[in-house]
DNA sequence: CTGTTAGCGCTTTCAA
DNA sequence: TTGAAAGCGCTAACAG
């Protein structure tokens, strides 16, 4: 392997000064500069970047923290993220965590290794946080789940209100109306995001003096097609009388839709389905989701904003709560 | 922040005997690896993985390289893959490129970095493995491509015989009375595989005696929903005889769909199509997607198990290829 | 503008 | 079974 040495000693050079020139720095004569890169290409010549952030206490880079692979949300976040950091001086560096991940111990890890200057966490679970994000100093923001109550100095938020979305979900079928609704969503004691969407559910029963019982009408799974079409099913033979469903994200949804329909269920006409997140797939599924939509882009760009504001103004920590959208699509009908 | 030294100090042992326990040798005594443990747990010591790699020769490690975000086949067998790493000692480093990096060179950075033992490439361009493949040594398997062409002693391939595969879609389509019939797929000149699969198509249409003109039948597109949506929209403008569409990945063909129907074309009724991958969400489209299916589960192991004859028996590199299945879906009618 | 020098935190001989 | 010591490749003072 070809080291900064070897670059050295064939340009004549010193090491310093090769490395100056790998760093675009200014201080370096036009000649050594060019010499220097000549040999650098001739040699293919790449950087160990263990080295590189062994040594180095700061580097202009965004750590990405992104929990749950399959999460297409995230995917659609992620990608307009990257988008705005390549415009900046700065480097992402992006981290898949799996749905059950400590995102807070990774992010330390990250923090030892990479020194990065800011951390965007999307997804994330409060207790977590609670535990050790006191040992994580530099400017954070957590993306999709509201953060002021954990009331950390450094940690921002950017998100949008799952309780009020959910009751607008609600609302909706029940304007729409329905009475007897299933819900589809994650595990309330585990995921804090099914626990704050359900609250929302149950508000919005409560206002409308509709009872809700868990134990025949809620239907618990993963994030996935499969494991929504597996509770649907069994939703759907413990409770007959079902007219709609809240699936807590599209991707739910599109799982519960599919179950319905292998059990001869039309949608919307017998069923009425709505999802969340309005991932771009939402749009181009027959029927088309009808969902309460993320903005996925104002989220992208407010993380990023509030962020930087951070890292470059030391300005504090904010909260910020995002509009979400309802999407009527063609997946609820009128009773 | 905690160093090894900081655990040796307080553990009263040194930073060497500190490292054995870290790394779980046997060479030291119950007493020195319990103390330490204790340290170590105390502390909250996480390791420096820059040092440690820098340092490293060599590592329990398997890089795997995953060519595109956002396609769906990949995350499936990525997936899998991790699924059965986990099984094994070793561990993997996961590295999403770009559709346009060049994967090859970033795994000579990651060889250099990581010093891995193997190298899984999903999805990869044959020209970038010309240009400089053989400056990696160590055991590779090219997954989704055939690599047999290239020549490489250390290259084994996994791949479905994507000519075979896009000419049996076409055959599907030709054998239920379509003669006109348009294709949605990337750009020939830049993707391989790309260019294979439309070979196939190309086989069919000769063998079935039929002319085929790209200039007014031929959609280009990147593999996403949006642009496969505007393809099939502009496809519909220059050829209203088209009966069928096949799209080279199930995205791309639900993207289509959505065009169709949004055009007024009912699928199947008015217009066929008959997608590629057969990844999980095309059993949860409406209608369900005809498409040629990659087992990616068999992709994923025979790689696996290849990769590690490579590494553990140094066996040769070999190129398999993995049956395809064609799915009926409900997406292409009789004419 | 350039070179010398001292480590970053860890692993790995080599001796003891 | 343990410890001392020599770097891995690079950056960042500091001095020139």
């Amino acid at each position: 392997m070809v080291t900064i040495k070897d670059i050295a000693r064939e340009s004549g050079y010193s090491v310093s000064t090769v490395s100056r020139v790998l760093n675009h720095r200014r201080d370096v004569s036009p000649a050594a500069k060019k010499k220097i890169e000549e040999v650098v290409a001739q040699y293919n010549f790449v950087p160990n970047n263990n080295a590189k952030h062994l040594k180095q206490s700061i580097s202009k880079t965004i750590a990405i923290l992104v929990k749950g692979t399959s999460n297409m949300l995230f995917a659609d976040i992620v990608e307009e993220m990257q988008r705005m950091i390549e415009k900046t001086e700065y480097t992402a560096v992006i981290v898949y965590l799996d749905e059950l991940d400590n995102e807070v111990q990774q992010a330390i890890q990250i923090c030892w290794e990479r020194k990065p200057l800011g951390l965007l966490f999307l997804g994330g679970n409060p207790d977590y946080f609670k535990e050790e994000f006191n040992k994580i100093t530099i400017p954070s923001v957590l993306v999709t789940n509201q953060g002021a109550q954990l009331g950390f100095e450094n940690l921002a938020s950017v998100a949008t209100d799952d309780i009020a979305a959910a009751e607008c979900a609600i609302d909706y079928l029940i304007e729409n109306g329905h009475q007897e609704i299933g819900i589809v969503g994650g595990d309330i004691d585990k995921s804090h995001t099914s626990a704050q969407r359900y609250e929302g559910c149950i508000r919005s029963f409560k206002k409308h003096h509709l009872t809700y019982d868990p134990a025949s009408s809620y239907g618990r799974a993963r994030f996935s097609f499969e494991d929504s079409y597996r509770a649907m099913g069994e939703l759907l033979k413990k409770n007959q009388k079902l007219t709609a469903v809240f699936a807590m994200s599209d991707v739910m949804a599109i799982g519960a839709i599919r179950a319905l329909k292998d059990h001869g269920c039309d949608v919307p006409k017998d069923i009425s389905v709505i999802g969340f997140d309005g991932i771009t797939l939402a749009d181009y599924y027959n029927p088309k989701l009808a969902t309460i939509k993320q903005q996925y882009k104002l989220l992208a760009k407010r993380s990023m904003e509030i962020l930087m504001y951070q890292i470059e103004f030391k300005r504090a920590a904010v909260h910020e709560v995002i509009p979400f959208e309802l999407v009527a699509g063609e997946s609820v009908g009128r009773l």
